[in-house]
DNA sequence: TCCAATACTTAGGACTACAGCA
DNA sequence: TGCTGTAGTCCTAAGTATTGGA
């Protein structure tokens, strides 16, 4: 086995002509024969078992069951017997590291890192870039001068122009200022940043037009630090880190109406930060003169840093890229509880049915409410704190003004309008019929309401869970959405997929199933600007080769008239070559065709974040296999790192 | 039971390198 | 070879869920 991966790897390798850096990577994962084989050996065993619920428990006791077996054998056998049995029970080591399996929470036995890599420290303005204020000229001091260049990198933005943004900016500006400067800078409306915002994009452009050589030695220096900062030793495997890099100084952008947008976003130093490592290994050094808030050996966390950003006051945390094993058992896990839930989601249908009619308010509401998770995929939506964050809600906080009821709606009966801001403030805005019996309800709940006020008036999404996690064994709200997001996709690729597509028709129905999930789970993003012209460009493209093909036809025709006047070996093989064009311009066409139904259809969908944490990517490997369609199509190199157990488990008739 | 703290997943947008084209 | 559009990557905000203590 471990051979076959080596020739993969290889292979990749040669494929892969390009840059240093992905040798190196794959040959630092190569070399760790536990990367390797580790994910191997739960692959098989998901081959051989992939309906048992507890498979990690279940692969231990096989395991135990089949190291005790053998080393009763090697007992009874002669000595001389153990030396042949030696290397087929070398096999099982890797076994052997999934049994550490831990308990009772905890996550690792020995975790080693440097530590994170800190911003780079503040770079005063050459003299010549000045600030003016009341059409002055005015010299900062360096701690007002550096927050003065966050605004100024911003200024083309139109959040600048927002009052909220303007005013939280300038409270926590004046914070950094000299006494002096407090006194003379009053306003912000007179403060002139122009000549600080030309200079920061004089650099992007001088930065843009450096020679082949400065970005190579960039480039170098960076592959410096992501090898020293950007792996650690986690129990004998070498694992990539997220974010090394500590997020930089700056001015808080909050994503919609955030009422905290423009504050100053203050400069992590190591006093603020909280390494977690284990006891026996080598602990990062902090800076030169500088010390570490605290070292903690806290086996029960995955992360390796961690401090408190002032924004919010929240806790921010160094973890391990989706590849480590810890991330891709976790995700692994949640869709194998997704799949749990397949088997009783029958159940749960009829049981909140049934509860639609209870005498209780606070079990109807609750039912309506799963009703919603699980037909809409509606988030759980937990309480908010007012005023902190901006207003986005998900169904349990659903209030009254986010909900129309129409008896009647193009020509269908109890239809629900639904028009919130969810996560991300991100629109909601769906038309739904519901069965008379959830109208109903909801029409119960609304009445003698302000639109203020609180749909599910008697539900939380921790009473929800509780409720859930009585239906089975581990079950959340949003479970639903993972279940709904995979068996959607696997219902979709087995409606639109053909085996006689090509490669092309084929990739554009898993894009079309993917874009049903991202459709469901409301997945959105902002045209890209320049779509219109791409668009255009396109179409240009299109008419050419349809020209093209078009000539290419007429040719053909005059050929074969050629031919069957002549009669010669000559203008027979003209007649073939020009059929071959036609054919080869005909297949271009329809792949140009092809991009442009797909651009369009995307235009304002995003896939990527449903392919990354909702769509089993078992059943898109299995979807690859039957169809004969390179995983590459599917999956760039990221993704096939991170889905690299579900491409190494799942054999073409995996079923979610 | 409630609430705050904590840990972890999910999310869209900005930036950038590079593929593909003229 | 130079240009441009976009896929891939990075960044970090914003969710969900659990826990533990009052």
């Amino acid at each position: 086995d471990s051979h076959k991966h080596k020739d993969k790897y290889k292979d990749k390798e040669h494929k892969h002509k390009d840059h240093k850096k992905d040798k190196e990577r794959e040959k630092s994962k190569y070399s760790n024969r536990y990367d390797v084989t580790v994910i191997h050996a739960y692959g098989r065993h998901i081959g051989a078992d992939s309906s048992s619920s507890d498979l990690f428990g279940d692969m231990v006791q096989i395991t135990n069951a089949l190291v005790l077996a053998l080393c009763t054998a090697v007992l009874v056998a002669c000595v001389g017997m153990l030396v042949y049995i030696l290397p087929s029970l070398c096999f099982f080591i890797p076994f052997r590291w999934e049994e550490e399996r831990y308990t009772d929470g905890v996550k690792w036995k020995f975790l080693e890192h440097k530590g994170p890599v800190f911003a780079p420290p503040y770079e005063p303005l050459p003299s010549n870039v000045k600030f003016y204020y009341d059409g002055k000229y005015m010299k900062l001091s360096p701690g007002a001068e550096e927050v003065a260049t966050f605004f100024a990198k911003m200024l083309d933005h139109e959040y600048t122009t927002k009052d909220v943004f303007r005013k939280n900016f300038f409270k926590d500006w004046r914070k950094e200022m000299t006494s002096e400067e407090k006194s003379k800078l009053t306003d912000l409306n007179k403060c002139d940043f122009s000549e600080m915002s030309e200079y920061f994009k004089a650099q992007s452009e001088a930065r843009k037009a450096m020679t082949k050589e400065e970005k190579l030695k960039i480039k170098m220096e960076n592959e410096r630090i992501l090898q020293e900062y950007g792996f650690c030793v986690m129990d004998n495997h070498k694992e990539r880190i997220a974010n090394f890099r500590i997020e930089p100084p700056g001015l808080f952008r909050g994503r919609g109406d955030h009422p905290k947008m423009g504050m100053l976003k203050r400069r992590i130093r190591p006093e603020d930060i909280i390494i977690n490592c284990s006891k026996d290994s080598k602990h990062p050094k902090p800076p030169p003169g500088t010390k570490w808030k605290e070292v903690r050996h806290d086996n029960k966390v995955t992360w390796l840093v961690s401090w408190t950003e002032n924004i919010q006051g929240s806790i921010k945390y160094i973890m391990l890229n989706p590849s480590s094993r810890i991330k891709g058992e976790k995700d692994w896990q949640k869709y194998e509880m997704a799949r749990r839930l397949k088997k009783c989601v029958d159940r749960i249908r009829a049981q909140y049915r049934e509860d639609w009619k209870s005498k209780e308010m606070r079990i109807r509401q609750r039912a309506v409410a799963l009703y919603f998770i699980d037909k809409l995929a509606l988030r759980a939506g937990n309480e908010k704190e007012e005023g902190e964050t901006a207003d986005t809600v998900g169904c349990c906080s659903l209030r009254v003004e986010h909900l129309t009821l129409h008896q009647e709606m193009d020509g269908q009966e109890y239809v629900v309008e639904f028009d919130f801001l969810g996560k991300d403030s991100i629109r909601y805005y769906n038309k739904v019929p519901v069965e008379k019996r959830v109208f109903k309800n909801l029409q119960l709940f609304m009445e003698d309401k302000e639109p203020e006020d609180d749909l599910f008036d008697r539900l939380n999404t921790s009473i929800l869970n509780k409720h859930l996690q009585e239906l089975m064994d581990g079950l959340t709200a949003k479970v639903f959405r993972t279940y709904n997001a995979s068996i959607t996709l696997q219902q979709q690729l087995n409606e639109l997929t053909t085996s006689e597509d090509n490669v092309p028709a084929k990739i554009l129905s898993y894009n079309r199933a993917n874009r049903a999930v991202a459709i469901l789970c409301n997945h959105q993003r902002a045209p890209p600007k320049t779509f219109e012209k791409s668009m255009q460009n396109l179409q240009t493209k299109i008419d050419a080769k349809k020209e093209q093909l078009a000539d290419a036809k007429r040719e053909l025709k005059s050929a074969k008239a050629d031919a069957k006047v002549r009669r010669d070996e000559k203008s027979k093989k003209a007649v073939e070559s020009k059929k071959k064009a036609v054919q080869r311009i005909e297949e271009q066409l329809m792949k140009l065709e092809v991009q442009a139904t797909d651009r369009e259809e995307n235009k304002q969908i995003a896939l990527g974040t449903s392919k990354l944490n909702y769509l089993d990517p078992r059943i898109s490997v299995a979807w690859c296999k039957k169809l004969g369609v390179p995983i590459e199509k599917i999956y760039n190199k990221t993704q096939r790192e991170k889905f690299a157990w579900a491409i190494d488990m799942a054999e073409k008739d995996y079923e979610f």
